[in-house]
DNA sequence: TTAAAACTGCTACTAAAGGGGCAGACAAAT
DNA sequence: ATTTGTCTGCCCCTTTAGTAGCAGTTTTAA
């Protein structure tokens, strides 16, 4: 049996609400889309395309994303159950396509349909484990370690060259994602080649030795 | 009005299910509460005293702290939304006083009444966001910085040289919470001394300048 | 087609983090 | 009172992360 996305289901279950109340927007490669303050009225599906979720240090500019949405995903959860601002940047990393509703009227769902809870609690229990990881991963391990990390998470099993969900970004993203800056991701980059576990061209890393990747894992 | 913790919620609302399936039980300072596995059936409210949550570093034993548990807390929320495991470490900073419960008959409040879910949801919310400020912390800021945060977010501004939570703690544990080791912590600490900053004692911090603190925080 | 912008790779340098080891101070237990 | 173990402060040292700056390449836009 396939797994069902949360706007599957939502798309059956609530129907006459998605019909009524659902906007299908589009915003293209690099735009941003909501301000936390829009986000405290809004909730979204994401129907394809990729979206960064970041933050920015005021201080230096660095930039620490904290997750990618891609297709099935749902945001922003933690605004919908504590109705407080969430100071995030959601932005595209490709054509984006998601589905908006009015954030009371999923709110409605929340309380009155417990199926939309059987979606929704494990959905949101996961966004705890993420955060914790992310943050374990920052303490435990260096960057090195860090990169091969988000390599292996993102093994595409049935066509090991490509990579899933980071294929196509920049180093620049890359560094985001695990939490350095670009030279210092690039050396290590320069170093995976060179131990001949990946190949890299522009926006473009492909797996070249899996096993040795593995054998390179932290834990 | 005094908020109202939610231990005094679920004893007022639920009062038969206390009496009938909570067990009061009471455990001395450093030892281990449970294991995560047992944690898979058991739901936790703390009533006194402090709880340290850390996870391991397998390859060092590096600790990090991810949060101190402490009265009116519950644990563990995310289990109870998707009933997977949760690898955390439980264990006793002093005297501690808990109530468990079976963990499905939690469950049955969650389905069940909704002003419970009125109590849980921003509690969940606020683990979201405790763990993403952990990670951006671990980010954004060096050493020095996460330990000026540290302290600040523990200031008592009823006793200003007293600080709140995480009093009493060794420079061990201190490290572990901002993600760092004990000889790193001690180099910032003793700068925070010569900054005229800090008091110093054997397990124990004063405040000794709390504007020159606030002028030096990050954010 | 050309100009501008974005992306990548590299060198050299600085600052910070972490590891090893040790000695003195204090606390708890016997 | 003595011993044992914990806690703290401080050496020295190595590695890594991060900064600055630049050159060459590819892509995008005008």
């Amino acid at each position: 049996m396939p797994n069902q996305s949360p706007v599957d289901i939502v798309q059956t279950r609530f129907h006459q609400d998605v019909e009524k109340y659902g906007k299908v927007q589009l915003y293209s490669k690099g735009k941003c889309l909501f301000t936390p303050e829009q986000m405290r009225q809004k909730f979204v599906f994401v129907l394809e395309g990729r979206i960064k979720v970041s933050q920015i240090n005021l201080a230096d500019g660095k930039e620490q994303t904290l997750k990618i949405l891609t297709s099935g995903d749902m945001y922003d959860v933690v605004t919908l159950l504590d109705a407080k601002l969430h100071d995030n940047l959601l932005s595209a990393l490709d054509q984006v396509k998601i589905i908006v509703f009015p954030i009371e009227v999923v709110r409605g769902w929340l309380q009155q349909d417990p199926n939309f809870n059987k979606l929704l609690f494990p959905y949101v229990a996961q966004q705890v484990r993420d955060m914790e990881e992310l943050a374990l991963d920052l303490s435990f391990y260096d960057t090195s370690q860090r990169l091969l990390k988000l390599l292996s998470k993102n093994i595409d099993y049935k066509n090991s060259a490509k990579l899933h969900l980071i294929n196509d970004l920049s180093h620049e993203e890359l560094a985001s994602l695990i939490g350095t800056v670009r030279k210092v991701l690039n050396r290590h980059i320069q170093q995976l080649k060179t131990d001949g576990i990946i190949d890299v061209k522009r926006k473009n890393i492909k797996l070249k030795n899996m096993q040795k990747l593995l054998d390179n894992l932290p834990s």
